[in-house]
Parts: structure tokens; C-alpha cells; sequence
RNA sequence: GGCCCCGUGGCGGAACGGCAGACGCAGCGGACUUAAAAUCCGCGUUCCCGAACAGGGAAGUCCGGGUUCAAGUCCCGGCGGGGCCA
């Protein structure tokens, strides 16, 4: 937007050469730079090297690993560089060794697509981009320590990605951390030579049973791989053969396309690398509690991983015409005490079982099955298929061309029957089984037992195929009516207040969740007359039970009865109960839980079925393995090589780094043919990928893997980089590992997972909430095996994480929705105008797409960086979204302004500080503001801290003149927000100008002395029923008593109580007092 | 649909359960100035009683309830906005 000429900064001024403006923040700011740059003034030197100060505790401060894009920043970029500078430089002004540095995440799409369409190599346009970002940061004044800043592409970064991956291919996860899902985990990763060792001792039982001697060589390394937590597998991917690649799921759209270039997208399964996060699911878990994280991103994290607890149980097939075979079906349910309500189960129509279990015919139980069940989908012959067979192979294919997306969203459920039957393990029914789409092979078992009454997806798919759906749990006040209903009246005569009775003891069932129905209505019904009120609900009222029994309009008991008799509540009322409640129509000779409890049905329901050997506890997780392949050119090599059957073997250490191959074609090779194999740019290198080694048993010829890893591989260990950026020999030394991230934090002992408290790492990790599940939990993941490993001395990366909020902007749209550029809009009397056409306005994220960018450079140059840093901070709590406005900068900059002016003399440039003492107001204030202002610092409250600043500023220039003590004192408090004018008051104002000018970063800000700070009487209010009255000047220390007398006798308050009783007192000293009177 | 977060002047935002609106922007009034800019000082929600720009009262933090001596803050139910998962 247009600004209004009132909103620009004064420029240079004749009559005051030596005021604040522009163009002297510009000269203090660059030459503060250079200073920095010249002397090394950020350096952080690690334990060993020369400067480093042992005696000092350490901190670091960490930003999230920045893409160095193209187009440049904007303002939002460096909301949280700047909050993190600000921070990092306070904690050096208190005593820490503070360690804060940016590197690049510089592997990445744009580049190559870049290179895809102009044929230049990506590192030039990588290059070229950190340069420019560079420069850019360091405009803003950031202390970072330069000979930290990694880049993932430079090969000498990149080999300790591939000697990590090679860790984590060379280990495998010992532990079952789910066998006791009440006791804390205690598995780790261990060397798969641990493993290897074991099977050849025959300590461990192979997989398959068969003796470890007895093996083939290649089944033993079968057997080896299928442990270990890199490891290559055929899983179904979302395959693009047009764009030669494979897509995440983010990636796919709603329709099955590929989000970029809406070409068709095919679930196929393809050999890929895997990650087995999985393994971790449980510490990744368990470690969150611990870390000081907002909780909403641990929760993100903990629904992400999932886990939820139920039971595996297991189902046998009716043998039928397929050879007369009992095959098991396990499923896992979360819900075992609905096992009753079981009446089909549904396999994924990828399921192994299908084929071997699927029936001749369509019959079921000896007759013949409705027309619902042989096929409802797009494709099915009027008549439904003619037998189970020709319906499972159509409805397969019909599956495969639906995303994974489709497939879970669909509103209206597909499926069809297989013509085999299981056997409910409790009610000893037959019940039908179907395939249906809704159901994931990569899901749980890839089978479910389906309870149309309590599941919402089982009962949408119940009634499209009319299968029958049987209540077997009540919510409670329904399972109290239905008692009431059997046991109220026993001699059968009914009284006609019995609803009042019933609502009476709906309330006591609702109030107090564990009272049994029996004490429930013996209390109801011998409730002494007019006594109401003490069966309500939180503000739900008798009136409110009458209510809900009136909507069943029942006009009896027996009446009401009818209507659960039959265990058809769910299926008449339209929706499944998905809630706990109380359990009904479950008896059988086998079991009986009616009337537990959800929580009491499940373990009774668990103990039954491990009695009969038909089911157990079991554990299961959302979490999926991590797709670790990329079929991209612009990313990390694999150190794997295939040999000539196709096995992968691993590069020893010494072969590191494999570098990318140099190529002039950087495009996938794509296809229109959905089964073309894939073919990655690194296929093309030929003379790269065929290569003979010697790996122990004599050179051969080996090919190397064509894919390249994924984006997140680089940006999971940065930080680490970080702590010993030139190490030849680790990928960071125990010393920097230890010191930097343990710290003086209790150690703990390498290979001890899980240990609780203080789990070490990061002091304080800003970033976007975009991040609070991906990256942080795989970066979370490789931490914890590099730590069971022993290479690392935390648990933990991350120990405290702070999410910034957005900045957003206001942007505009023309007549056709169009955005126009923001800052050529003009703004007329309340409307908005684009080159004379009205606009739209409308606030969104700051960015490219919104045309509403505004870029740092030209606000550094139009008011300094300080004022640009000191506005992004005032603008409200870091963790808030909230809005740009290019208006309210010059509040900033006038602050800035006017502490100059107090401190020098505009006309002259001499220093205007005076050597005399503080008087006492002015020494208080000083000291209320160096407590209030570290107390923000430590909370990050920047915005408040800055306005504490201004309060104290506002108060100096009352003043004839600023005292040393207190000048002093502003200026440190100012150094961590705005170093460079802050370095140049010092210099000229406490320095008085003389020797070398030397930095400020590493002076002391003193602590506020809560005496000092202390105020002699303080006006507190005094409120008369609990509206302020008026106010009384009391000394601080003035004890209740003391108050309440002075509160007491004053004239104002007499008045207010004008003669009416006092009954109660309430002062809280230092606070308020309170009179109740009446 | 479920879960999570948020809702305070014209605007951005302050406020251990204890004086709502700190601080800044915009606005209005004044001082200084020949004038303007800059600077400095002051005002700043609504309604009511007052001749009053003197005083004073009432209401007020999205809406409706509740807990409490006391609620922007805690609890329940709505509405609106944002996020995550379906």
C-alpha cells in the first residue's frame, strides 16, 4: 500500500547533524558489521580450542534448517532469526558460551526443477542462492558463528548423511517394547553383527523356525535384512509414471492425480528403501513427555504416532468348497468389547488371504446371499457378479485405480462378498466375510472385524449392504433406562410418576459415573419429595432427563423396554454409537459382559480370549514405516550398490562420499505406461552407476542404488553438524556432542534409553508449526539411534521448541479474484483501488502467492535494521500470528530516536550522560526494568520487554540529564534487540569515544536488585462488592490487618457502605481489598 | 465429523483469578514556530444524571449460563476464525 508521507522517517537535518535518522542507522549498522565480521566477534570456540572459556555454562540456540530459495526473503523469513539473535545475544550478556549458526537445506525440488528447465546444474543455482540469502541475513545483524554454516549439498556434509544411513542399515532394533504395554520401553538399536552373532550361536530362533545352520546363504541374509532398520522393500507407492517418480501422499490429490501436473497417479508396488520408525513408536512416544514443547505439537505428535491399545483376535474360516481348509484371520480391534456386535469381517481386497479362502458360489449359511452382497461398485453387471471369484478380480481392479485418499474418504462404501464365512469367537455365529476397499492392507492386520452398531465406517457399510447391525453397547443413561425399565416395577404395577423416578435416576447415573444402576434406583425412587436439585448435571436438569425420555414417547416402561429389546437402537436412530458406555446382548456359553463397563468388557473380553488361545492385548500404531527413496537427481546418494543377484550391499566407510554423478539432463525419464519400470536421472550416469569393488570376497562388478534420499535426511542432523563442522574423522566429536548438548545437564550413560527428566539437547529450537510432525519426529528417530549407538550423549535433540507464529498481509483481489500487487494498491476514503479498479482486501500468510510480500532490504534501508528488528519483536507475542503494517514502524524508529536524544547531543554528537548519581525514582525504575526486562527475555515476551524499554526512556527524558548508571544500563538492555545503535552508545556514551571501539556482546547486563526495585507505599483499590470504590496509598510491607483498618476509616468507602453491615473482609496484601457488605 | 488453539478500543496488542485497555500506530486538542515539519504536553469505549469541557453513576473483554468475596482469565453450552486429523 501507498504510505502516507506523515509515516516517512526524518532525513537528514541541518540544524541536528548528529540526529538518528536513516542514514546514520545505515553507516552504524554496516560499520558495526564489518566490525563483527573483522574481529570474529560470534565465534563460539568449542572445549579444546583456543578462547574457550570452560568456566562459562553453555546454551545453544537453534533456528530451523532454512531452504535458500531463489525469489529471496521477506519480512516473515526472520521473525524467528531475529528472536533467536535477540535471545542468543542476551544469554551471552549473561554469562553463557552461547552457540547459534545457520546452515542451508540446499538438496531440494526447486533447484532441480530449475535445472530441469534451463539445463544449468543445480549447485550453480544453489550457489548462487545461499550467497544471496547470506547477504541478506547479514543485513539484519545476526550473530551467528559463520564457520558453522553446513550446507547439505557440499559432499563433505553429505558423506556423514550417508555414513549415518549406513549406521542405521547396519543395526537392527532389539526389544519388544509392546510385550508389557504398561512398563516403559526398553528396546534400542544394536549392530546387526549383535544379531548375526546370536543367530549363529542358535540364541535366537530365526523367523521362519528353520535352524540357522540349515540356511542357504541367501536365506540367512534374508533373514538378516528383514531386522534391520534400513531396509529395502516392495511397498505399494503412489507411482507417477508420467513425472518418473514416486509422490507422498501430500502430494496426490483428492482425485488420484499428482498435484503438479494433475497426471494420473497409481498405487503400485515398487522396491524401496524403508525406514523402520515403527520400531521406535514407543520411545518416540514416551520421550514427549518430558521435552518443554508446546503441547499442542506433542499432541500432533502423539496422534501422528498413533498408538492405541486392543486386542488381536483371532478368527477361523468355516471350511467351505475351497478344499475344506480352517484358515486364521487375525484383526486387531481397539474395541474387544464389542466383539459381540461382530456380524462380517472385511479383508483389504489386497489381503494374501483372498484368494486361497474365496467361495464358488454365492451362498451364505445354507442360503442363498442378498443381491447387495455380489457387488455395488462402478462396473457391477445388473445382476451382480456370477460368482465370488469373477467379483473379487473385478472389484480389484476397481480398488486399484482409487487413491489411497478416495478409498479411506468415500462416503458411499463399496465392497463385495467372498463367498467364505469365519466363526465369531464368542457368539460361535457364522458371519460372511467381504472385501471392500475402505480396509488397508497397510493397515493394522488388513483385516477387520467389522461392528456396524459402533463403528461408523462398518455401519455405512452395513447399510449399503444391508447387513444386519446389533447393538451391543449402550451409552449410560440409556443402559440405566433399560435397567429401570426391568427392575423398577417388580411386582408389575406401575406408578404414574414413574418418568420422574427415571429422570431422577438418569441424573445420579450421569453425575456419578461409577454408581451402579442397582444403588442409582433404590436412591430415586426413595428420594425424599421436592429434593430435585441434587440430581442435576452440571446446569442438565431433571427438566432436561424428562425431556430425553419424552423423545422416545414411550407410554410405559414396557413400552421403552420394546424399544432396546431387540438391539436395533443404533440402526433405527441412523448412526453408530461410538462412545463407552455399558454393555448389552452379550451372553453367550462362552462369555457374558453385559452390564460392565467399556473399560471393564474390554479386559474381560482379553482375558477370555487368552484363556482359549483366540486372541491377546496387543498394541497398534498409526505410524507407517518411512518411505526413504526419492527417484530425483538433486539429493544424497545411497552408499549401496547391488550385486549381481540383486542384493544390496553396503559401501564400507572408506568409499565415502558417494558423490552425485555429473549429468545435463536432470528429468526422471517418465512414460504413459503405467507398468514402466522406474527410471531416475542417476540411471542415465552409466559410467557412475557400474563400478567393481572389493567388499571381502574379491572384486567384482557392482551397480550402484539410483535413488537418491529425501529431503528430510539432510535437515535430521544439522544441528549436530553444527557442533563440529570441520571434523574429517566424525560426523561431530564426543567432546563437542557432549559439551554442546549435555552440557552440565545430568549424563546419561550412552545406550540407556528412555531415561526420564531432563532428556539434554537444543536449549531452544524456534521454528514454524509446518515442522511439529515430520521433521521432528524423524529427526527425533535418528537421534535416539545414533544415541543407542553410543555416538551421541542425549536422548533427545530437542529439549525446548517454540513455534513462531505467521506474519500475515494484507492482500488484494480484482473483480475476476485475481491477486494484484499489494504495494501498489491506493487506499480512498475506506476503499481499496488497483490502478483505479477497485479491489478486494483480505489478510493471508505473507508470500509470493498472495503477491502481498514485502521484502526486509527495503525497510533496513528506509529505517536500519535495528528498527526493522525492534518492530517484527513489538508487534506482538512471538507465537501469535498477526498482521504486517508498514505504518506502525516508525514507532520503533521514534524510540530508537529518542534514546539517542537523550544520550547525545544532536547538534554536537558529545555525549550528554551526566556523572551524577540516580536520584530515587529513577534508580527504582531501573531496577524494576533490568528484573522485568530478563524475565521477558527468558519467556521470550519480546514485545513486552520493549515496551518495558520505552517506559524507561519515556522516564529518562524527564530528566535534565541521563546519569551514567542508568545510561549504562539502557544500553545493555538494548544490545541483544538493537545491537548496532546499542554498540554505538556504548562506544561513544560509556566508552566516552576513546581506544579501540570493542564489541558489547560479551559485557555483563547487571540483575535488578528486587530492594532497589521495591516502591515505598503502593495505591491499591478497594472494592465494596467486588466493584472498585476507590483507591488507598498504603506502606508496601502493610499487613491485613493494617489495610483492612485504613480500608475502614476512609471517607469513600463510608460512604459506599452508608451504614450497611460489613460481613466480610478479604484483603490480599500488596494487592486489593475487598468488602462484602449487605 | 473429531481433536487442538484463538476471539479485548479505529488498528497491533497489555493485564500472577485481584484497578481492563500497559506500550505502539492512527485520531483529536494544546505548547513551540511567521508558518509547516520535527519535538514536547494532554485527551482518548458506550450510556445515564448534571448548565457544565465540574463532579458522579451504570454497563462494557464474541453470545448465553455457571463457579467465586472477585472472571478477559476457571467450568459448561453456543457463534465466528485458524490449525491438525479424518
Amino acid at each position: 500500500m501507498t504510505e502516507e508521507p506523515s509515516n516517512k522517517p526524518p532525513t537528514g537535518d541541518a540544524e541536528f547533524p548528529h540526529r538518528y535518522n536513516a542514514e546514520l542507522a545505515g553507516s552504524i549498522e554496516s560499520s558495526w558489521q564489518d566490525h563483527w565480521e573483522r574481529h570474529g566477534t560470534f565465534m563460539a570456540p568449542n572445549p579444546g580450542e583456543s578462547g574457550f572459556d570452560p568456566s562459562r555454562s553453555k546454551k545453544f540456540i537453534l533456528d530451523m534448517f532454512p531452504y535458500p530459495s531463489g525469489v529471496g526473503l521477506h519480512v516473515g523469513h526472520p521473525l524467528g532469526y531475529i528472536a533467536t539473535d535477540i535471545h542468543a545475544r542476551h544469554l551471552r550478556m549473561r554469562g553463557h558460551n552461547v552457540l547459534h549458526a545457520m546452515g542451508f537445506d540446499a538438496f531440494g525440488l526447486p533447484a532441480e526443477q530449475y535445472a530441469v528447465q534451463t539445463g544449468q546444474h543445480p549447485r550453480i543455482t544453489t550457489d548462487r542462492n545461499i550467497a544471496t540469502m547470506k547477504s541478506q541475513l547479514r543485513r539484519l545483524g545476526l550473530a551467528h558463528d559463520p564457520r558453522r554454516g553446513v550446507s547439505t549439498t557440499d559432499p563433505d556434509y553429505y558423506r556423514w548423511t550417508q555414513w549415518i544411513f549406513l549406521q542405521i542399515y547396519n543395526s537392527w532394533y532389539d526389544g519388544d517394547d509392546d510385550r508389557d504395554p504398561d512398563a516403559p520401553p526398553r528396546g534400542r538399536a544394536r549392530p546387526i553383527q549383535d544379531l548375526l552373532a546370536a543367530f549363529e550361536r542358535e540364541e535366537r530362533p530365526t523367523s521362519s523356525g528353520k535352524p540357522w545352520s540349515a540356511m542357504t546363504r541367501d536365506e540367512q541374509d534374508d533373514e538378516v535384512d528383514r531386522h534391520r532398520l534400513a531396509f529395502c522393500a516392495e511397498v505399494p507407492v503412489n507411482w507417477c509414471p508420467m513425472l518418473g517418480t514416486v509422490l507422498a501422499n501430500e502430494e496426490v490429490t483428492a482425485d488420484g492425480r499428482s498435484e503438479r501436473g494433475n497426471y494420473p497417479v497409481y498405487k503400485r508396488p515398487l522396491k524401496q528403501w524403508i525406514m523402520r520408525i515403527t520400531a521406535y513408536a514407543r520411545r518416540l512416544l514416551a520421550d514427549l513427555d518430558p521435552l518443554d514443547w508446546p503441547e499442542p505439537i506433542k499432541l500432533m505428535q502423539r496422534h501422528w504416532i498413533g498408538r492405541s491399545q486392543g486386542a488381536r483376535v483371532t478368527f477361523r474360516t468355516v471350511p467351505g468348497a475351497a478344499g475344506g481348509v480352517t484358515r486364521e484371520i487375525p484383526v486387531f480391534t481397539t474395541r474387544p468389547d464389542t466383539l459381540f456386535g461382530a456380524t462380517y469381517m472385511v479383508l483389504s481386497p489386497e489381503h494374501p488371504l483372498v484368494d486361497e479362502i474365496a467361495g464358488a458360489d454365492w451362498s451364505f449359511d445354507g442360503r442363498p446371499s442378498p443381491r447387495a452382497w455380489r457387488g455395488n461398485f462402478k462396473g457391477t453387471p445388473a445382476d451382480g457378479f456370477a460368482s465370488p471369484r469373477e467379483a473379487v478380480a473385478a472389484y480389484r481392479a476397481y480398488a486399484q485405480s482409487r487413491s489411497e485418499v478416495q478409498r479411506a474418504e468415500a462416503k458411499e462404501k463399496t465392497g463385495v462378498y467372498i463367498g467364505a464365512v469365519a466363526v465369531n469367537p464368542v457368539t460361535s455365529r457364522p458371519v460372511p466375510i467381504f472385501i471392500a476397499d475402505y480396509v488397508l492392507m497397510g493397515y493394522g492386520t488388513g483385516a477387520i472385524m467389522a461392528v456396524p452398531a459402533h463403528d461408523t465406517r462398518d455401519f455405512e457399510f452395513a447399510r449399503s449392504l444391508e447387513l444386519p447391525i446389533r447393538d451391543v453397547v449402550y451409552p449410560r443413561p440409556i443402559a440405566a433406562m433399560v435397567y429401570f425399565c426391568d427392575h423398577a416395577f417388580p411386582d408389575g404395577s406401575v406408578p404414574p410418576g414413574w418418568r420422574d423416578d427415571l429422570a431422577a435416576m438418569l441424573g445420579l447415573v450421569a453425575t456419578d459415573p461409577g454408581m451402579p444402576f442397582a444403588d442409582a434406583l433404590e436412591r430415586a425412587r426413595t428420594r425424599p419429595s421436592g429434593e430435585k436439585a441434587k440430581f442435576d448435571l452440571q446446569g442438565a436438569s431433571q427438566a432436561v432427563w424428562l425431556e430425553t425420555i419424552g423423545e422416545f414417547s414411550a407410554g410405559s416402561p414396557e413400552e421403552l423396554r420394546r424399544r432396546f429389546a431387540e438391539g436395533r437402537y443404533c440402526e433405527t436412530s441412523g448412526e453408530a454409537f461410538t462412545g463407552s458406555g455399558v454393555c448389552v446382548h452379550s451372553t453367550s456359553d462362552a462369555l457374558s459382559i453385559d452390564g460392565l463397563s467399556t473399560s471393564d468388557a474390554k479386559a474381560a473380553t482379553i482375558r477370555f480370549l487368552e484363556r482359549t488361545g483366540l486372541g491377546s492385548a496387543s498394541v497398534s500404531y498409526k505410524l507407517r514405516d518411512w518411505l526413504f527413496s526419492r527417484q530425483r537427481y538433486w539429493g544424497e546418494p545411497f552408499p549401496i550398490v547391488y550385486d549381481d543377484h540383486g542384493r544390496p550391499r553396503a559401501l564400507p566407510e572408506s568409499h565415502l562420499p558417494v558423490r552425485l554423478p555429473d549429468l545435463d539432463n536432470f528429468q526422471p525419464e517418465s512414460s504413459d505406461d503405467p507398468e514402466a519400470p522406474p527410471r531416475p536421472p542417476l540411471a542415465r550416469a552409466r559410467d557412475w552407476m557400474s563400478v567393481t569393488l572389493d567388499l571381502g570376497d574379491g572384486p567384482k562388478v557392482y551397480t550402484r542404488e539410483t535413488n537418491t534420499m529425501p529431503n528430510w535426511a539432510g535437515s535430521c542432523w544439522y544441528y549436530l553438524r553444527y557442533l563440529d563442522p570441520e571434523n574429517a574423522q566424525a560426523f561431530v566429536s564426543p567432546a563437542a556432542d557432549a559439551y554442546w548438548m549435555a552440557g552440565s545437564a545430568p549424563r546419561t550413560p550412552p545406550g540407556t534409553p528412555g531415561v526420564p527428566g531432563r532428556l539434554g539437547g537444543v536449549d531452544l529450537y524456534v521454528g514454524g508449526v509446518e515442522h511439529a510432525v515430520l521433521h521432528l519426529l524423524y529427526a527425533r528417530f535418528w537421534h535416539k539411534i545414533l544415541y543407542d549407538l553410543g555416538h551421541l550423549s542425549t536422548p533427545e535433540p530437542f529439549q525446548r521448541l517454540f513455534n513462531q507464529g505467521y506474519i500475515q498481509a494484507a492482500a488484494y483481489t480484482d473483480q475476476r479474484g485475481v491477486y494484484v500487487e499489494a504495494s501498489e494498491v491506493e487506499e480512498r476514503d475506506g476503499h481499496f483501488y488497483h490502478q483505479g479498479r477497485p479491489v478486494t482486501r483480505e489478510y493471508g500468510k505473507m508470500g509470493k502467492s498472495l503477491k502481498n510480500a514485502v521484502a526486509p532490504d527495503d525497510i533496513c534501508r528506509e529505517y536500519g535494521c535495528d528498527t526493522l528488528r525492534l518492530y517484527e519483536m513489538s508487534m506482538g507475542p512471538l507465537d501469535a500470528s498477526k498482521p504486517w503494517n508498514t505504518r506502525d514502524i516508525v514507532g520503533g524508529f521514534r524510540f530508537l530516536q529518542r534514546v539517542w536524544r537523550n544520550l547525545i547531543d544532536e547538534k554536537t554528537g558529545e555525549s550528554r550522560v551526566s556523572d551524577d548519581a540516580c536520584d530515587q525514582g529513577t534508580l527504582r525504575h531501573l531496577h524494576k526494568t533490568l528484573i522485568g526486562v530478563r524475565r521477558d527475555m527468558e519467556t521470550l515476551g519480546l514485545n513486552t520487554a520493549i515496551s518495558k524499554l520505552i517506559e524507561f526512556n519515556n522516564h529518562l527524558a524527564t530528566l535534565p540529564a541521563v546519569p551514567m548508571e542508568a545510561a549504562r544500563a539502557l544500553i545493555l538492555l538494548l544490545a541483544p534487540l538493537t545491537p548496532h545503535v546499542a554498540e554505538e552508545l556504548f562506544h561513544r556514551v560509556v566508552r566516552r569515544g576513546e581506544g579501540e571501539r570493542r564489541s558489547i556482546a560479551y559485557e555483563t547486563i547487571p540483575d535488578g536488585d528486587p530492594t532497589l526495585a521495591a516502591d515505598d507505599t503502593i495505591e491499591i483499590p478497594v472494592q465494596v462488592n467486588g466493584k472498585v470504590r476507590t483507591r488507598l496509598n498504603v506502606p508496601v510491607g502493610a499487613g491485613a490487618d493494617a489495610i483492612e483498618q485504613a480500608a475502614l476509616a476512609d471517607e469513600r468507602v463510608l460512604e459506599c457502605i452508608a451504614g450497611k453491615a460489613v460481613r466480610k473482609v478479604i484483603v490480599v496484601p500488596g494487592r486489593m481489598v475487598n468488602l462484602v457488605v449487605g
